[in-house]
Formats: structure tokens, C-alpha cells, sequence
RNA sequence: GCGGAUGUGGCGGAAUUGGUAGACGCGCCAGCUUGAGGGGCUGGUGACUUAGGUCGUGGGGGUUCAAGUCCCCCCAUCCGCACCA
């Protein structure tokens, strides 16, 4: 074997025998246990970033391992080819989305390849290709004759100078981003699909996902957000008309001094029709951002609509506001108002001088004129239901509205049906038809799919298939139609890409059934923290989709879980001449440390003088701390990065890049083929049953068997790949250092170079494909199982204990492995060190954890 | 604002069930090696110290024989908030 580690030729001809020999072409394989491992797809935006690697050499490291422990393992890849940048490249190149993104995909496919993931690129898909998205089409279609599909009016961020919608990105301080005209809102139809129907048992089922992080389980709750509470209608004061509330605190109806509605209620609206300051007050609302953050944040701000409600209980005339901060897409767009224990209630009451009312008894401490009580409590100045607490409270309050037919005791979800209508052109066509009776109806079938055009010139600011006329004309039953102009939300083609990798090149269904039930659902899934809520709960809600049409049995997409943080890199800045900052690249600067190694400097590498350290921040093209991935590749091999990366950070956490610490990643893998080298030059060995150990033999096999089995564990239970990869690393520390020159030297260290390597494969796989060969192996190491713990070896006849005085340490002893508490007691409290601290002291108690710590209690 | 997370040496991190805080790696320091490519090897490296020890896991309090780990309060940073993907 060469003497040296040179990893771009060992790459190379690995990568090119994976290829020949089709390794990881996946096979359904009856009888055999399945894992589909599944990376989430990326979008093709030109270049791998450092966040793809991680997330993929996670995905292809649970990959390998699996397969090492025998199973039938799925791994595929494919792009998540639609959406906004595609568009936007095109204007700025003057070409289209479509060849922008194919020739991205190409150059990304390679980089993939030169990564070394053992993707099954038989399954490779895209989902701008009609053989894709002609099944998603199909799909809104059967869902639209199910019922779960509606027309209705909802808002959108309105540029009026390049009369577009935009994205919530796409509007910046309130203004358009190339406009840079004030950014209005503006109702028009939209598509929506109906999750709110399928929200009891998205969130019930998430009972069923032991493998998911609980944060996001959490976060899935609070979002699809469960109330119970009391559904309620306000009579307007001489007038027929009325208006719904929603309320989870009916405990608190008596202390209503105010109902505000949104500033689009039709009440609203039409009030303002002879209300000048409610117009205008209107007006401006339409100007506010409408994300929730903004919502949560801003100032709240209201007019009087000169209104009065009826409070359905009391009788009594109550004011109607209208408010910035209630929304019309939300609920009924108005809301009840109890100043007295609502904060959001009382900083409106206080500012505009309305009632506040206390209705629920506080504690001592609080004060109804300082700040809302939100606490639920008993409750007073309630007349009738003095007394009560909140249950019961609850109870009596919605029993007499149900009884007066005011009222309905409801449960509520915060989860909104999923807008799927976007206004843009590089998406999929929605499959609607509009005829001339103003009726929408689906596509038929024997005319899907709706095809988008790829040669297109886009202008920056219409859609092309709205531009274009001819486009939307078609035929319904010979009568003349039109088809929809919007697309779809790309979060549809994410939805279902998982299932539709089980029979990739199907023509004739969206799904082989049987292949389907064979592959899903994903033993693991792979991919950013910022997904946790909203694309792993659509795809959740349409494997409920798949299953009620039929074309999957499971209820749920994904079994276990992985979040992985984000990749961060040091920032470095000079202050510009017009007062910015000018970010340098971390590779353009060099570091001074003190002797502590701490920074007392940076400066740039080509004037030599001083830059700012601004810290970490995630990789990104505006602060010009990108680091890429290829270059590294080139430099030190895959095998490198893909270690570095697994060991530098457990892998939910952020990781900060560090060109040191790659180096270090490198120095290991040299280290390892090191000791295969000398292994191999250095003689003969024999059948580990046939020759005789010594106790430092012995001890040499129990720190590889401890090894297996803390790696064992930690990649296959706890996924925390770094205290692999660092057991491995001390596992190599002890073997650096151990003798060559008996046979029983060489026969302990065949067995510990063996396991060394295929621990490493899952991370390290191009190298350890050579070194499994080299060390003189028949097989593959493709084909070889993971290693098994000889639990023989992992016997120890002495115990370390760790003896306390009062919780601190005072002394070690070792003691026989079956010592008893009396025995290791005696010894213990005969240690000088011991005996010196607790000389004046009564021993009043002693603790033993048998086999760890002995601890003395004195005083 | 709401929801979720994170905080440990100079740095990344380890400590899995409440039981030796700092594994492993980086950096730094010292020594050895004519050392051919982003060198190799050996040792040291939390702070303070009267050299016995004492202190030390964002801050403050608590529970316990024992707290990085459990409980309460606070601070800072990061992620998501429905049209970025």
C-alpha cells in the first residue's frame, strides 16, 4: 500500500467504483428490513453551501451505518427546483428560470458526487419537470372533488407601481424592493386547501412520532394551537345586524367594556362610509405589514366606529373600536375586549380612556390600574356568577348563551387552511379552469398535465404566463375557458417528494402503491431547525392526503427526526469610507494570539493592516463569510470535510466553521492511515483464539471493545456523532503507542485497526475503502457489517472509586471489582488525605454508588 | 409580542440516569527530529494560590450527602411566525 494518505486519487477511483458497480441502487427486497434515509432536497441555487454538506454528510453517515448493520438502504436526492430566485437570476441574466435551473442542478449533482454521499441517483427527480408535477396537479384535483378545496379573498403584499404582488422578502421597510413604492394590502381570490380539517389529527398524531425532537413537537402544537372556548354573537344597537366573536376566557364576558373589529370588517367598512376619521384610520391600515410579527409588535392604534354593541348577557350598550391588531383572515375579524385582564386590552383601554373593569379577583400585589390580571381566578362584580372559578365560570356563562341561543361552546384551532395560490410564474399551474359563466372547475383529467412554458423572456415584473395572453386560452366541453394564471406554493412540491422517490419514473400514477408501502414511511429524515413548523406539517397533512385516496397506508411521513443548526464562520468588517461596513472574507485575514492563545489582532492579508472581528455569524453572501465547500474538497479530500464536520459540533447545534480545525480533521485521517501502513509492513499475525494475551494485550482489546460499544451507541441511539468521532480519536491515542513486534502484538492490533476502520467508513468512506482493501481484506468494505462488542473483552477486575469528604475529592482508590461497601468503606477512610479531613470531625453518614464514589459525611 | 432553543477554559465542545467538571479536537507554550509540502513526534496547558488548598459551568436564589444536570427569578444570543426555501 502507498506509505502516505493522498486523497484526491483515492477519491476519484472510489467514487468511480461506487459508480461502476451501482453500490447503492436501492431494491425493494421482501423479507428484508428497510431504511429509507431521506436528506431534505435542496433548492438549486447555484452552488452548494457549507448547510448542504452538513445536512447530507449527516443523511449519508446514518446511511452507511445502516447499511453496515445489514438493512436494505434508501437513499435518494433530488431538487426542490421551483421558486422565487430562479426568477429573479433570469432577469438579472437575461435568460430563463428554467435553463438557470437545470444548469445549476448539473453542477450541483457533481459537487454531490464529489462529496461522496451514496445517493441511489436512479431516483433522482426535479420538481419542475412535468413528469413530476403533473401528479400534484392530478392530486388537486381528486382534492377538489373531495371537498378539500376553496376559492376565497385573501391578502397579499400589493406593489401599485409595478402593479405585482410580492413576497413577504420582497418588501422591505414597508416598501417594494425594486419599486420602492409603499407596499399596500389588498385582497384577491386565492386557492386554499382546507388543513383546518385535518388539524385535530395533526395534532393528535404527534403522540405517534417518539423519534421527533419534543422542541418540535412543541412548536407543531402551539402552532396548530387547540382552544376550547365560547363562540358568541354581539346584536348591534338599533339594527338587525350582528357580529361573531371567539373567546377562551367566557369567565371574563362580565368585564367586556369594548368589542374591536377589524379594520376590513364589512361593519367597519361600512360605518366609514360617513366617518371620515374611520376611513382614513382604514387607509392606513392598509399600508401595515400583515406578518404576524409586525401584527405583535407595532402600535396599536383604533377609532371609534360610533357603533354600539349589545353585551349579550348585561344588555348594556358597549362601544364597538375597529383596531389595527385584529385581523379579518383570522376568526370572525372581531374580537371581545376585557381591559381588566387582557394586557393587550388594557394598554388600548388606557390609551383611548376606556372602561376597565375587574371581574376576576386578584392577589394582593395586583392592581387593575397598573396592569391587566391575566390570571384565572374567582370571579366578581359578575353578578349571578360571583363566585365562581373559571371552570365553573366557563360552564354557567356559555350554558345561558346556548340556552338564549346567543351562543355555541366551540373548538378553535390558531391553524389557518394553507393558501396555496402564488402570483408568480416559475411554479406549478394550478389545474383550474375559469368559463365563461364565472365558474371555476378542475382541469379534466385526459388534459393534464397543465404544462408551464420554459422558453420565456421574463420582464422583471409580470408573470410570462400571464403576459402571454394565448396562454391561459383553452376549451371546456367545446366552450370557451380559461385557465389559471397563478401557481402553486412551492411548499406543495416538498409536500410529497419523499413518496414519490419510491417510484420516481412512474407514468402512470403518482405513487406505486406497493413500492410506497414497502419504502415509507422514512425511517429518517434529515434537515434544517427552520423547517420545523411549516413544511414538515404540510407534508404531514398531505401523507394524510395519500393515505385517504388510497395510495399509502401510513399515517404519518416521517419516523424519526433530525434537526441539524446552521453552519456560522468568523466575520470580519472595516469601517467604508461613506460610514458602512466593508466585510472581508475570514480567508483574507490573518490572526495574532498572545500566549494564551487568545486574539489580540486580525489583519488583512494583502495591506497588512487592521480588520474588525465581528464574531460568528451563519454563512451568508452579504456578510462575505461564505466559506466553499469545493475548495476545501480540493484542498484536503471529502473525507476531511465530511469528518470535520461531524466532529466539530453535536449535530443539532450550530457549527462554527474553523480552517484550523479542518486541518486537525485531516491530521487524524492521516494518523489513521498511518497505523495501517506500519500495520501492515509489520509481519505476520495469528488467529486471535490461538495465541496467549498479556494484561496489556488485554487491556489494548477492552479499550477497542469499550470503543465499538460507546460508538455503537452513540451513532446508532443517540446521534451525536462528535463523541463517536472523539472515542475514536483516544481509541487511535492508545493504539499510536502500542508494540508491533510480537504476533501477539500484531493479532490484538489487526482486530483494533479493523474495527478503527469500519467505525470510520459511514464518515470517512473513500479512505477506508482503500484501507480495507490494503490491510488485506477479500471483500468490500461496502459489503463488510459493523462490528460486534466481544463483551469477554470489556471484563475489568479492578474499579476505579472516587472517594468525597462532604462532596469534595479527596482521594482515588482502586479497589477489586467485587469489593463490598465495607471493603472500599475501610479503604477509603484509611487514605491520608482523608483521614486528615475529617481528624476533628464526626462521620455521620457515608454514601456508596457501588464501583464509582464513596462519599464521608463530617462535621 | 408570541412560540422554540442555546449559554461550560483562549476557541469548538465532553460529562448519556443528580456522582472525578473540562474527554476529544483547535490554539498556545516547551523540547526533540535536515523536516519536500499546508511537516512529524514527546510533554504541558481553567483561574487564583501562602503550593496545604481555594474558587470555577451566563447572573441571583433554592432543593440535596452530592447540582453543569432538578426547582424559582433574571440577563444575553439565536431560530420560527403562515408569499424565502
Amino acid at each position: 500500500m502507498e506509505s502516505t494518505y493522498n486523497p484526491q486519487s483515492i477519491e476519484a477511483d472510489v467514487q468511480k467504483f461506487w459508480t461502476d458497480n451501482q453500490t447503492f441502487r436501492a431494491q425493494e427486497v421482501p423479507g428484508k428490513e428497510k431504511f429509507y434515509c431521506l436528506s431534505m432536497f435542496p433548492y438549486p441555487s447555484g452552488r452548494l453551501h457549507m448547510g448542504h454538506v452538513r445536512n447530507y454528510s449527516l443523511g449519508d453517515v446514518i446511511s452507511r451505518y445502516q447499511r453496515m448493520q445489514g438493512k436494505n438502504v434508501m437513499q435518494p436526492m433530488g431538487w426542490d427546483a421551483f421558486g422565487l430566485p430562479a426568477e429573479n437570476a433570469a432577469i438579472k441574466n437575461n435568460s430563463a428560470p428554467a435553463k438557470w435551473t437545470y444548469e445549476n442542478i448539473d453542477y450541483m449533482r457533481n459537487q454531490l458526487k464529489s462529496l461522496g454521499f451514496g445517493y441511489d441517483w436512479h431516483r433522482e427527480l426535479a420538481t419542475c419537470k412535468k413528469d413530476y408535477y403533473r401528479w400534484e396537479q392530478w392530486f388537486f384535483t381528486k382534492l377538489y372533488e373531495k371537498g378539500l378545496v376553496y376559492k376565497k379573498n385573501a391578502t397579499v403584499n400589493w406593489d401599485p407601481v409595478d402593479q405585482t404582488v410580492l413576497a413577504n422578502e420582497q418588501v422591505i421597510d414597508g416598501r417594494g424592493w425594486r419599486s420602492g413604492a409603499i407596499v399596500e394590502r389588498k385582497e384577491i381570490p386565492q386557492w386554499f386547501i382546507k388543513i383546518t380539517d385535518y388539524a385535530e389529527e395533526l395534532l393528535d398524531d404527534l403522540a405517534l412520532l417518539d423519534g421527533w425532537p419534543e422542541q418540535v413537537k412543541t412548536m407543531q402544537r402551539n402552532w396548530i394551537g387547540r382552544s376550547e372556548g365560547v363562540e358568541m354573537t354581539f346584536q348591534l344597537a338599533d339594527s338587525d345586524q350582528s357580529f361573531d366573536i371567539y373567546t377562551t376566557r367566557p369567565d371574563t364576558l362580565m368585564g367586556v367594556t369594548y368589542v374591536a373589529l377589524a379594520a376590513q370588517h364589512p361593519l367597519a367598512l361600512a360605518a366609514a362610509e360617513n366617518n371620515t376619521e374611520l376611513a382614513n384610520f382604514i387607509k392606513e391600515c392598509k399600508t401595515n405589514k400583515a406578518t404576524e410579527a409586525d401584527m405583535a409588535t407595532m402600535e396599536k392604534k383604533g377609532v371609534d366606529t360610533g357603533l354600539t354593541a349589545i353585551h349579550p348577557i348585561t344588555g348594556k350598550p358597549v362601544p364597538v373600536w375597529a383596531a389595527n391588531f385584529v385581523l379579518m383572515d383570522y376568526g370572525s375579524g372581531a374580537v371581545m375586549s376585557v381591559p381588566g385582564h387582557d394586557q393587550r386590552d388594557w394598554e388600548f383601554a388606557k390609551k383611548y380612556n376606556l372602561e376597565i373593569k375587574q371581574v376576576i379577583q386578584g392577589s394582593d400585589s395586583d392592581d387593575i390600574t397598573v396592569a391587566a390580571i391575566v390570571e384565572k381566578n374567582i370571579l366578581i362584580n359578575s353578578g349571578e356568577f360571583d363566585g365562581l372559578d373559571f371552570e365553573q365560570a366557563f360552564k354557567a356563562i356559555s350554558d345561558k348563551l346556548v340556552s338564549e341561543n346567543k351562543g355555541k361552546v366551540t373548538v378553535n384551532y390558531r391553524l389557518r387552511d394553507w393558501g396555496v395560490s402564488r402570483q408568480r410564474y416559475w411554479g406549478t399551474p394550478i389545474p383550474m379552469l375559469k368559463l365563461a359563466n364565472g365558474e371555476s372547475v378542475p382541469v379534466p383529467e385526459d388534459q393534464l398535465p397543465v404544462v408551464l412554458p420554459e422558453d420565456v423572456i421574463m420582464d422583471g415584473v409580470t408573470s410570462p404566463i400571464k403576459s402571454n395572453e394565448e396562454w391561459a386560452k383553452t376549451t371546456y366541453n367545446g366552450e370557451e375557458a380559461f385557465r389559471e394564471t397563478d401557481t402553486f406554493d412551492t411548499f406543495m412540491e416538498s409536500s410529497w417528494y419523499y413518496a414519490r422517490y419510491c417510484s420516481p419514473n412512474d407514468d402512470s400514477q403518482m405513487l406505486d402503491p406497493e413500492k410506497a408501502n414497502y419504502w415509507l414511511p422514512v425511517d429518517q429524515y434529515i434537515g434544517g431547525i427552520e423547517h420545523a413548523i411549516l413544511h414538515l406539517l404540510y407534508a404531514r397533512f398531505f401523507h394524510k392526503l395519500l393515505r385517504d385516496v388510497g395510495l399509502v397506508e401510513s399515517s404519518e411521513p416521517f419516523k424519526s427526526l433530525l434537526c441539524q443548526g446552521m453552519v456560522l464562520a468568523d466575520t470580519y468588517y472595516r469601517e467604508a469610507d461613506n460610514g458602512g461596513q466593508e466585510w472581508i472574507a475570514p480567508s483574507d485575514v490573518i490572526v495574532e494570539r498572545n500566549e494564551k492563545g487568545q486574539i489580540i489582532s486580525a489583519i488583512s492579508k494583502h495591506d497588512k493592516k487592521p480588520v474588525i472581528s465581528a464574531g460568528m455569524s451563519k454563512m451568508s453572501k452579504s456578510k462575505n463569510n461564505g466559506i466553499d465547500p469545493q475548495q476545501v474538497i480540493d484542498l484536503y479530500g471529502a473525507d476531511t470535510v465530511r469528518l470535520f464536520i461531524m466532529f466539530t459540533s453535536p449535530p443539532e447545534q450550530t457549527l462554527e466553521w474553523s480552517d484550523s480545525g479542518v486541518e486537525g480533521a485531516h491530521r487524524f485521517l492521516k494518523r489513521v492511515w498511518k497505523l495501517a501502513y506500519d500495520f501492515t509492513e509489520s509481519g505476520d499475525v495469528a488467529p486471535l483464539a490461538e495465541i496467549t494475551l498479556s494484561s496489556d494485550h488485554k487491556t489494548l482489546r477492552r479499550e477497542v471493545h469499550k470503543t465499538i460499544a460507546k460508538v455503537t451507541d452513540d451513532i446508532g441511539r443517540r446521534n451525536t456523532f462528535n463523541t463517536a468521532i472523539a472515542a475514536i480519536m483516544e481509541l487511535m491515542n492508545h493504539l499510536s503507542k502500542a508494540p508491533l513486534s510480537t504476533i501477539e502484538d500484531r493479532t490484538v492490533m489487526q482486530e483494533a485497526v479493523q474495527a478503527v476502520i469500519l467505525m470510520l467508513t459511514p464518515i470517512a468512506p473513500h479512505m477506508c475503502h482503500q484501507l480495507w482493501k490494503d490491510i488485506g481484506n477479500n471483500n468490500h468494505v461496502e459489503e463488510a457489517l459493523w462490528p460486534v462488542v466481544d463483551k469477554a473483552a470489556l471484563i475489568e477486575d479492578e474499579k476505579l472509586i472516587i472517594v468525597q469528604v462532604n462532596g469534595k475529592l479527596r482521594a482515588k482508590i482502586t479497589v477489586a471489582a467485587d469489593a463490598s461497601k465495607e471493603q472500599v468503606e475501610s479503604l477509603g477512610l484509611s487514605e491520608d488525605n482523608v483521614a486528615k479531613f475529617i481528624a476533628d470531625k464526626t462521620v455521620r453518614k457515608v454514601i456508596y454508588v457501588p464501583g464509582k464514589l464513596l462519599n464521608i459525611v463530617a462535621n
